[in-house]
DNA sequence: CTTGTTGCCGAAACCGGTTTCGGAATGGAT
DNA sequence: ATCCATTCCGAAACCGGTTTCGGCAACAAG
């Protein structure tokens, strides 16, 4: 008897081709063809080879939720968005997920996402994605300072792979864009090119990347034989109008930077508008190196130099990671860190004015009307 | 024996509570309990309130994919992200998967996300993910004038809900915001204001609403009691940079139209650059009404009055309305045109200049330099 | 008092795979 | 020739659900 539905859609007709079908056309069992299929070592491998040539040919494909019910694995990754969280990283959002995606499917593996509305709310979600077997394990982006979904996996052994480093590396995999080489390297540069104030325009605390890219400033000025300046630096600078104030703030002091170096493209496209409005011109009287290689960076004049971080390729390098992870790779065999490119495109040059005769300019065009 | 693996990840010990648990306790059959479960007719009243009590309190919750393999379904809502897509939809794309997944997470259902490299390669995967069962539907977003997803999912049967009209709407679901009422108000908002030449900058030709926009900003002209002038029309703009050409290329025209309406926000951030570089002010040497309300809009000096549309809440429409659709309502009957909402920001007034001045103007200060 | 109905539930098969267990060959050593 | 260790595969149980089928009560109708 049917349960009460109006008119179900029906499923196409066409029956797959199921286990069953295989072992049948070799004369063998269910069994043989899935230890044979599954690398046990009891298989012969002269019998393996007839079985997977046979499954090529009769184009099976063993169904991953009807594996999962002995085996507990449904070969997905799991993936959740917080939107209340600082919309910083949506611009970047499709090409992760690409990323990711592509990773995965050349594994037969899939993607799951899922939706959180607060740090809270995901722990949550990760609990019930686990307890209904949704995913064999997760991708976490944005890796904070400390980091409450590392321990909600962690006590459900579900295994996981972030994106960024953390401080406690127990249990840990990840994948990372070394950006404090990146700033360290910023600084160099603006400092070979003859600046001698740098300011530093960073993003939030609560994300760990945010420290090591300081590290990575001060690293560049002890590179350079500069001095730090706390007053050179500005913390918690994730959007264009965060980045406007801090560079109006810094611009303001009595020996402003002609340097700057943002964490972050968001925050440096507002120093455009900072610059535009104290008639300053970015690449000449000011410069600035930032990071993430958004696109808007590349449409603004001079186009934004800055150190570009290749997402889709972060996805595709976290999806791997995570599925040899799944399968049982020990997490310290699964780290990597690489290099974000650089991209020279005009917006850091040699300083036509130093700080000081900067200071004086600003000063006179704000008594001018 | 164990297969060819190094190490593999254990699962969580604390047994799940099936099915046999929950009849067990109640000394029913697993046949009863998922009879009672899925509103069987021939089940007792009394016996399913005891049974989904019984379930309650144990906290017994259904693996779909072990029901999968009978029932065919997963309970799970596909979406195909084409990255090499114009890149138009990505900021919203957070937005709209958090709808999706809030909507899908409400009846237990989860968001399945595949990328695509291309509209070719988004049929192929349609195919790979119902050929594994990985969807049990799709959520299609931008609907094409001529979409081949239609087709092939047609073809499979497998059911749709599309973000966007269609011409044929056999078999279709939709959720759409209804862009030609917008674009026909923002034309007799316009017009009230005293602009009497409104230029349309539309969005790209493969997509069905860009038709339908058209055709508003035609009927606001008619119920303005202008005239329709194809020299104010401008195609095919989609990004920041199309709407600054297509902006100079207005403005340069001997009858340069005072009041902008443009199909979509981001060509419309283009037209501050221009009217920047031709010193003009926005908002009172020409008008400009947009539409999508993405958040550079409400940065921009002035900031872009807008048609607004809530993404999120289309992805919650679009994801229940899928639901629906898999668990078998007839396409006809879910189908859902919203309205968009004008936010007022100031980027629309009263014409400082008729078209005449303000060609003067121009010619002027093109002289000057 | 039979004879249908109807309502309600149990027994068992089934879905498409995986995994355990045992045993039939095979081969080498004695 | 006998014995033992391997190698390799079949038989059957199992995973956690769903669905078919049939049968037992209870009740109404004849």
């Amino acid at each position: 008897m049917q349960p009460n539905m109006e008119n179900p859609v029906r499923q196409p007709t066409a029956r797959r081709v199921t286990i069953a079908d295989v072992s049948e056309a070799l004369g063998l069992t269910k069994s043989t063809v899935s230890r044979a299929m599954n690398g046990y070592p009891d298989i012969a491998e002269s019998t393996r080879a007839r079985v997977m040539r046979m499954a090529e040919k009769m184009g099976y494909r063993p169904l991953s939720h009807a594996q999962a019910i002995r085996t507990g694995r449904v070969r997905s990754i799991g993936f959740i968005i917080e939107t209340a969280e600082h919309d910083a990283h949506r611009p970047f959002l499709a090409e992760f997920l690409a990323g990711i995606s592509s990773a995965a499917s050349l594994e037969g593996w899939t993607l799951t996402v899922a939706a959180a509305s607060s740090p809270l709310n995901t722990l949550q979600i990760i609990e019930g994605l686990c307890a209904d077997r949704k995913a064999d394990g997760f991708i976490l982006p944005r890796t904070l300072r400390t980091d409450d979904r590392i321990a909600t996996l962690r006590r459900l052994q579900v295994p996981f792979v972030m994106f960024g480093r953390t401080g406690d590396p127990t249990d840990c995999a990840w994948y990372d864009i070394a950006g404090e080489d990146a700033m360290q390297s910023a600084v160099q540069k603006l400092a070979a090119s003859g600046h001698r104030r740098i300011a530093f325009v960073n993003g939030g605390k609560q994300y760990n990347y945010t420290h090591l890219r300081h590290e990575g400033y001060a690293a560049g000025l002890q590179a350079a034989g500069l001095t730090f300046d706390a007053a050179l630096v500005r913390e918690n600078c994730m959007s264009p109008e965060d980045g406007r104030q801090a560079a109006r703030a810094l611009l303001a002091l009595d020996q402003p930077p002609t340097g700057f170096v943002f964490a972050m493209d968001r925050a440096a496209l507002g120093l455009y508008d900072a610059a535009r409005d104290l008639g300053l011109q970015v690449g000449r009287d000011i410069s600035v190196i930032a990071y993430d290689g958004i696109i808007e960076g590349a449409t603004m004049t001079p186009p934004l130099s800055t150190f570009s971080v290749n997402i889709r390729r972060a996805g595709e390098r976290l999806g791997t990671l995570l599925i040899r992870r799944v399968r049982g790779s020990a997490p310290e065999t699964l780290r990597r860190v690489e290099q974000a490119t650089f991209l020279d495109r005009g917006s850091a040059a040699t300083p036509a004015r130093s700080s000081e005769q900067l200071a004086n300019l600003l000063r006179d065009t704000a008594a001018k009307p």
